[in-house]
DNA sequence: AAACGCGGCAACCGCCCTCTG
DNA sequence: GCAGAGGGCGGTTGCCGCGTT
């Protein structure tokens, strides 16, 4: 025999609250305090569900709760602690006082995410959206060039993770057979990347290894300059021959866009990028000092220009 | 002034883990 | 140990207000 259920759903008012119904709600709570959700609504005169009770007290009614627009360090705080602990609103309101889960939630999808979308940051995985990239070109261009292959994964590596991991995992082999090619040697990158690695899981990740691999570019890119290579190591990473890889990431990536390439927007992670004109005429706009912000938040230099901005909307 | 579209947000839904009898 | 409700949480809905046409 489990509990009795918390209430009888039937007749039991739904909506919005009444001012009379909030009154109803804080008198009792001020006098009993919270919890017992289910004798609550009888208790205090209220023909509501106990769970609705408890999300108006927790969302709305509370005396600590925090009204009115997010303040920028706020909205700082929120993107840092959502790049590393994802849509734990829960976890992210413990941190923040005086805002609720809910309210979070809400003002991430409706000002933040858009806003980091308008600035061509992945709101997932806080890292620039280079899945746009035409990596075909890359491969055609550089091949058989050894040195600008290397450099331009390296970079690419050190930067991209929107993109499938298979395709990930297929690049850093293309890199892994060209160095063992030229009998570069990944230890000292590998032993680098593990104590990067494992100085950040110590200090940010609450999710140890998991978190790695679902991310590991995000890692990497923490400890590394975009212009050294630093190469992820896989233990079960495949050597390939050349042209096949260059095939798998052909038939993976399916590029089309010839709007973007590496080379165009690459140059400005590092250098100093206006908003665009397309971007300046909205309304909703982000000012310099956000963007600046945000680029520091993020550990970006810059954030790259964005040439098309139908694509985010 | 009415119609329409859109953005913001409170509230609800439903899943999942915890807890109770 | 088990069944089933409680509670927490992320996702979604739908209402409302505001701006535009």
């Amino acid at each position: 025999m489990g509990r009795t259920p918390c209430c009888d759903k039937n007749g039991l008012k739904k909506g919005p609250w009444t001012t009379e119904e909030d009154q109803k709600l804080i008198d009792y709570i001020q006098k009993n305090g919270s919890g017992n959700w289910r004798i609550l609504p009888k208790n205090a005169g209220l023909q509501r569900c106990g769970k609705s009770c408890r999300l108006r007290w927790t969302n709305y009614l509370r005396p600590d709760i925090k009204r009115g627009k997010f303040s920028l360090e706020e909205e700082e705080t929120i993107i840092h602690l959502h790049s590393i602990l994802g849509n734990k609103w829960s976890a992210i309101a413990a941190r923040l006082p005086g805002r609720t889960d809910n309210e979070i939630k809400n003002y991430w999808n409706t000002h933040i995410r858009k806003k980091l979308l308008r600035m061509g940051i992945d709101p997932i995985t806080h890292r620039p959206r280079l899945d746009l990239l035409d990596l075909n070109s890359i491969f055609n261009h550089s091949l058989y060039n050894s040195t600008q292959l290397n450099n331009n994964l390296s970079r690419l590596l050190g930067v991209q993770s929107l993109i499938n991991p298979e395709i990930l995992r297929l690049a850093n082999s293309l890199l892994s057979s060209h160095h063992q090619n030229q009998n570069f040697l990944l230890q000292s990158n590998f032993q680098e990347n593990q104590l990067c690695n494992s100085n950040v899981q110590n200090q940010f990740n609450p999710f140890g290894q998991a978190s790695l691999i679902q991310n590991p570019i995000q890692n990497i890119s923490t400890c590394s300059d975009l212009n050294t290579p630093s190469v992820p190591f896989y233990s079960d990473t495949l050597v390939m021959q050349q042209p096949n890889v260059e095939q798998s990431l052909s038939n993976i990536l399916n590029f089309n866009s010839q709007d973007f390439t590496f080379d165009s927007i690459l140059p400005t992670l590092s250098t100093p990028s206006s908003t665009p004109t397309s971007l300046n005429s909205n309304s909703s706009t982000i000012s310099e000092e956000e963007r600046e912000s945000y680029c520091s938040m993020l550990n970006f230099d810059n954030i790259p220009n964005i040439l098309d901005v139908n694509e985010f909307m």
